[in-house]
DNA sequence: TAAAAGTAGACAATCGATTACGCAAACATA
DNA sequence: TATGTTTGCGTAATCGATTGTCTACTTTTA
C-alpha cells in the first residue's frame, strides 16, 4: 500500500512550498500562471487527491449532512432519502443515515452522533412519539448547524421545514368520497402529536362540515400505520349501530387492512364501501383492486429539503432564514373509491 | 454560538498540558488517578466532546463506512441498509449512502467520492450493467480499504461477500412448481452478467433436469425487474405453440406483471397457471391473491455484511480474510402457486 | 547516602490543507 | 536615481487530538 500523495509531495517534487501548491490548486490569483499549470500537471501525474479530513478539520466543514428518519425501509422515507442524496450529491455533500426507530432516545443519540461527526447540517423527520429532544434540537441551532424538518416537523422558531399540504389534500380526499355518494365517512387517525396527522384529521373534518355532514366521533379511530390496526378498526366500526360507508385513512397500510377485512365481511369495495389511503405506497397501485391514495411527493420533498439546506449553508450574510415549504400532493383516484358516479 | 471545548481548554482550566488531558481521557496508565478523575470531571462539566475530524485526520480513520447500492428506494436495498446501519451503529460507525442508479459511471464516481472521504470501508452491491470499474475496485483494495460485496457481487481475489443461496432456492422453487403439477415452466431471467441471476437460472435449469423435464430455451425470457417486462414476457410466451403453465421469475415485479397480464387473458392463477416471484417485496403478501416468493433475508444480509466488515477492520494481524457468506433464503409459498395438490 | 528505578507529566512533532503576513525581486513612476 | 507598487512565493500558525521522547521528581535499593 502506497501512501496518498499530499501537497507536500508535490511541493518537494517541484521545489516549491506546500503553500504554493495549495494556492495553485485553489486557483488563488497570487500564483503565476506557469506555476499553476506545473502544479496542476504534477498533481494529476502523481494522482493527488485532496484529503477531505484535513480540509474538514481546518475549515470545520465536513461536507457531510446527516439525515434522521424513523426508519429507512419504508417506501416513503427511502424515496425522500433518494431525493436528498441526489440533490446533495451534485454539490459534493455526502449523506449520513440514522434511524430513530420512532424512539426518542435513539433519536437523541442520532443527533449527538451527527453533531459529533461534525455534519454540516441535519435533515430530519421527527420520531413518532411526542419526543422531547428539545434540548438537543436547541443545541443543533446553537451550534449554527442548519436544521431542516421534512414531513414530520416540529414548530421551532427559525427552523425551516418541507411538508405537503396535508390539510388540503385530506379535504380533497374527503370531498371526493362525498362525491362518490358516501355520507358516513370514517377516518383512521394517526398520532395527533404529529402535525401531519393532525392536519389530515382537520382537513377531513372541515370537508364534512362544509358539506353539511355531521361529524361523528365514533367514526374516528386512532390507528398506527400497520395492517392489523386497519382490520381491527373495521371490526370496531361495524359493531356500531350505524356503520360507515367509507374510510379516509391517514395511512395506506391501515387502509389495506380495512379493505382486506371488508372483503372478509363480504362488503363490496367500491360498490358498497369506498376507501382512500394515504402515502401512495407501491402496493396501492399493484393491488387487483387498486387503492385510491395520496402521493406525498417524497422525491420532491427530499430534493427540496436538500435545496433549503444548501440555501442556508450558502447564506453568508448570516441572515436568519426560516423557510416553510409546502409541496403540493396529489389525490390519486383509483378503483377503491371509483363508482363512476357523477353527482 | 460558543466554540466547542477542546482538550486545550480543559488543559488551561487545570493548568496542565493538552497531552495529559488526552492521556487522561484515554485511560493511559501514565496519568495519576487523581489527575484522571479531575480531567474527567472537568471535561464533563465543560461539556467536552471529542472532535472526530481531528481524530480522523490523526489516525486516518474516519469511522464512516460507505454503502453503494443501485438505488435506495427499493424494499430490498432499503432493508439491507437498515441492517447495515443497525449493526454498524453499535460500533460507532456512520453509514454514508451512495446510489449508482445501475450506472457504471456513477458507480465509479461513488467509489471515488467514498475513497476521497476516507471511509474506513465500502460495502457495495454492484451496478446492473457489466460494469468495468475494476481499476477502481483495485484501488480500493490497494488502499487497504475493506471491500465487501452483498447480493450482487463480483468475484475478486481477496474480497469478501454476503449473498443468499440463489441456486438452491431457485431449485427449490422450481421443484415446488413441478410438485404443483406444472411441467412447462418458464423462467424470467435477469441480467446474466450478475451472478445472482445466473445462479437463479442455473437452479431452475437443474431442477428441470433432475425431474426429467426437458429444458426449453423458448421458455426463458430475458427481463428487467419491472412490471412491463413481465407483461410483455407473458404475451411472448403465449404466442408460442405450446405456452407454459408456470413461471419462475427472478423478480417479483416481473412476476406481478405476469399475473396481471394472465388475468387480462382470463387465465386463472393458480388453477391454470402458477407463478413464483423472487424478493418477497411487501406487495407480494398484500395482494388479494398473494404471491409465492423468495425471502432474500435483506436485514440479515445487511447485518452480516457489516459484521464481515468489522471483522476485517479489527483484524490487526493483517491476515488476508476472504469470507464468502451465503445466507439461507426461504421459499414462501403463497396463493399464486398453491393448488393444494399433493403429488 | 548515593545510585538506580519508577512515576507523572511536559515538550514538541504529526496528520494534510489553508491562509495571514512578510519579504524580495521586478517593474513603474517621478 | 530614488521611491512606490505589484507580483510571486516562502514562513509559520492553525484546526484538535495523539504519541514518542525527555525531564523533574519521588521512591526504592544497595
Amino acid at each position: 500500500m502506497t501512501r496518498r500523495t499530499t501537497i507536500y509531495d508535490i511541493a518537494k517534487e517541484l521545489g516549491i512550498t506546500a503553500a504554493s501548491v495549495s494556492r495553485a490548486l485553489n486557483n488563488n490569483p497570487k500564483i503565476s500562471e506557469s506555476t499553476r499549470k506545473l502544479v496542476m500537471e504534477t498533481a494529476a501525474k502523481m494522482n493527488y487527491k485532496q484529503n477531505k479530513l484535513a480540509l474538514a478539520l481546518r475549515s470545520g466543514k465536513s461536507f457531510n449532512v446527516g439525515v434522521i428518519v424513523p426508519r429507512i425501509d419504508s417506501n416513503f422515507f427511502a424515496s425522500v432519502i433518494r431525493g436528498i442524496e441526489e440533490e446533495l450529491n451534485e454539490h459534493q455533500y455526502n449523506v449520513i443515515i440514522c434511524q430513530s426507530h420512532e424512539n426518542e432516545k435513539r433519536e437523541g443519540e442520532s443527533i449527538n452522533t451527527l453533531l459529533n461527526a461534525q455534519v454540516d447540517g441535519i435533515l430530519m423527520s421527527v420520531s413518532n412519539v411526542n419526543s422531547d429532544n428539545s434540548n438537543l434540537l436547541k443545541r443543533i441551532i446553537e451550534k449554527n448547524v442548519p436544521l431542516i424538518f421534512f414531513d414530520r416537523k416540529k414548530n421551532i422558531e427559525g427552523v425551516s421545514s418541507v411538508t405537503i399540504n396535508d390539510f388540503d389534500v385530506s379535504y380533497e380526499a374527503t370531498v371526493h368520497l362525498i362525491k362518490q355518494g358516501c355520507s358516513r365517512i370514517a377516518h383512521f387517525m394517526g398520532n395527533q402529536t404529529l402535525e401531519i396527522f393532525e392536519n389530515r384529521f382537520k382537513g377531513y373534518k372541515k370537508a364534512l362540515e362544509d358539506n353539511g355532514i355531521a361529524f361523528n366521533q365514533d367514526y374516528v379511530i386512532q390507528t398506527k400505520s400497520v395492517l392489523e390496526d386497519g382490520k381491527r378498526a373495521v371490526d370496531e366500526l361495524f359493531s356500531l349501530e350505524s356503520p360507515p360507508d367509507a374510510i379516509f385513512s391517514s395511512s395506506d397500510f391501515t387502509a389495506l387492512g380495512a379493505i382486506k377485512q371488508l372483503k372478509m365481511k363480504g362488503i363490496k369495495v367500491p360498490k358498497d364501501f369506498c376507501v382512500v389511503g394515504f402515502g401512495d405506497e407501491p402496493f396501492t397501485k399493484f393491488m387487483e383492486l387498486s387503492m385510491t391514495s395520496v402521493d406525498q411527493a417524497p422525491l420532491e420533498m427530499g430534493k427540496m429539503a436538500a435545496k433549503v439546506f444548501l440555501e442556508q449553508i450558502n447564506n453568508k450574510d448570516n441572515i436568519k432564514i426560516e423557510k416553510k415549504v409546502v409541496l403540493k400532493s396529489q389525490l390519486l383516484i383509483r378503483d377503491s373509491s371509483s363508482r363512476n358516479i357523477i353527482l
